[in-house]
DNA sequence: CATGAATGAGACTTCATTCAT
DNA sequence: CATGAATGAAGTCTCATTCAT
């Protein structure tokens, strides 16, 4: 059921931040987190400074040390709470449902809404600032990526043995990656297209869309 | 005739050089650019430091700028001149075809070599690095940015217009950037997968073309 | 009165220092104020390094900009410090006094004083130093500036008035800036010549006073 | 003769030339002399860099080298040359003259055109970049400058002897190189103010000129 | 936990000077 | 003599990070 959705986003997320693998907005660390994934994805993570993170979160620089190690600390938890969240809510969205087509589309509106979303679900920043990453912090967030691209490769999978797309489920990810993350560089969600329209065009350039609305 | 592409892209890249739009690859000028389009686009823009450009190119940091007023400078002319030469080689690319698959296809394998070349054809860079442009760096790139589009947005139109596509030109241009560009990070061009290939896929997955040309 | 004079200056000093006119030479900020007067008066500001006015005061260069934001605003600082405390000391130096000899006395041992006083009190930075300013700098000190000349004029006006100097107050004020500021490279106070001596022989030039007080 | 100045001027001036002492201004040396004397004047020595000179005679920065060991030679030569040139234009002007007070006038003027002058008569180079001056270059135009000075305080000695001034020589000198070199930075010889009546005004500070305008 | 002054390495940039052409 | 690319030392300034309070 589609309007019970929040409802459970916020049972499984709950879920989450029990288990420690995200931390509560309504925290110090919670709100530096938030305000970091915004100004990272907005800035970008070397044109940020930590005084501006302070500054967001209206505390002073030297501060921010008692809640992370270091600047590159941050980013790291950026994008391992970015992972955990999005993989339980992309589940979520396709729970329940069977058609391929309505998991495909479950699937690129849930990473529409990570992208563009403005509350800390920066899947940008994972995808844009992933070189700024040290290398241990890379190594880190390997692991959690594989598990959230196995459930992107599950769904594409079966869409490509119905037919409902011909190109391999592998490469297929990599160049929707791309086009989606890509959007919050020109896609304005207060303009005319929606959010859901704009996951509507990029499942219908995936598939064979001719097929469906013949002309 | 695809087969004199080589040829025909020396003499116009020539002109372009003759035109003052390009620098030549022998003159010190010529190497810094290209030096700096290698690196930008894979260390980004931040982390390269003018010593490392300085290193690259076996000169002392401070003869940079007799060649260039400032870091930003040399990133505003990395894009400059990649827009210049893509613009051309795509021009050149499309020249005499009339199809719209193959001319379509012809725009992708271009965009592809610009941004898997290793040739100071650094497209990823204009991509990726767009935020680290000075805002008047922006406004001086802008304008050489939509004759670029142009030649896109008129590819896409007529496959638009033919059924090739069924997505808006302008909404399927942006979805394809992101999918083009951000296969610098994952594809690997001495790979089993080659970058006609890949491009083929590309187009695949824009045309459903599986259900027009069955195997 | 006269006695009373270094009283009232750490009383009116220390107004201005409760205003936020003046910094307290006890915090670190003023001891850098302090220590910029006393270097750039001596070397010059093109010639004095962040370095210099670091090691001055015992602390790293880059400490320097907790405290300024770039070596003009320490410039500018300086200047606008001196000035008010020199528009205070020339308004403490005549208060009570009545005779035009006198108040031109007063005001040109006070500005004397200012100028070789190592206490930060330095005149001449404000005067040799005017064009290392940046344009902003110096149109924002030139509104304070105009304060501390228009004490002068007052009281030069009123010595022309009474005959006591024949040239105009305007011309008569730059002549005499030039020649009392320029003391600084040659007056040694603790030579034969006493500071107070100066100051009369100073008054002596502009007033032709042998005449009036034969010998 | 009075009128007959600009004749000897350039006779005696010429002969400075044959000795080797000055520049002739028609030679690259003495052009480059020339745009120097006057950017060091207007912006400062070190504000000027050898780029703005070489521009300023229309030549590349390297070429300079060719005529000057450095930047600092540059400055004692200026320096040098305009000590030879004004010792020599301020005995050419008292040359014939007996009284007291015309003969200071003369000086007077003769220094106000040195410093104001815009044809390499850089007074107030002399007098404001000395401390740019190397120390080598200190001592060798010192001098000089004794030389100088003696035309000075032999004229104010015999002022001083008549009663037209009534303070040392010594210091009434100090005091009015100050007073003078200043007007560079306040009179324009374009204003309403001739140089010659500014010369008449300083004489009038100096000397007991109640007595000659009496009200 | 919070503060904010201090650190110090390192960034970009300038500029007098050299030297092969 | 002239050029102009190259040098390299030194300049100002930034910023992640530390630590005494």
């Amino acid at each position: 059921m589609q309007h019970s959705a929040p409802e459970n986003n916020q049972k499984v997320l709950g879920e989450l931040m029990a288990a420690g693998l995200l931390t509560d907005p309504a925290t110090p660390r919670g709100r530096l987190l938030q305000a970091s994934a915004h100004l990272f994805s907005s800035k970008g993570f070397e044109r940020t400074t930590v005084r501006d993170l302070a500054a967001a979160v209206g505390i002073q620089s030297g501060s921010i040390f008692h809640h992370f190690r270091s600047k590159d600390d941050i980013l790291r938890a950026v994008m391992e709470e970015t992972i955990h969240r999005n993989t339980a809510l992309m589940r979520m969205a396709i729970e329940g449902l069977e058609d391929p087509r309505e998991r495909l589309l479950a699937l690129i509106r849930c990473e529409l809404q990570s992208i563009m979303g403005g509350t800390g679900e920066a899947m940008s920043v994972l995808v844009y600032e992933w070189r700024s990453l040290s290398e241990e912090g890379q190594l880190l967030i390997l692991g959690l990526r594989d598990i959230y691209e196995g459930v992107w490769l599950d769904v594409l999978q079966q869409a490509y043995e119905t037919g409902l797309v011909t190109v391999e489920p592998f490469v297929l990810r990599r160049l929707l990656t791309g086009a989606l993350s890509w959007t919050i560089t020109w896609f304005n969600p207060q303009g005319q297209m929606s959010l859901d329209d704009l996951a509507e065009k990029a499942l219908e350039m995936l598939t064979c869309s001719a097929n469906k609305h013949p002309i």
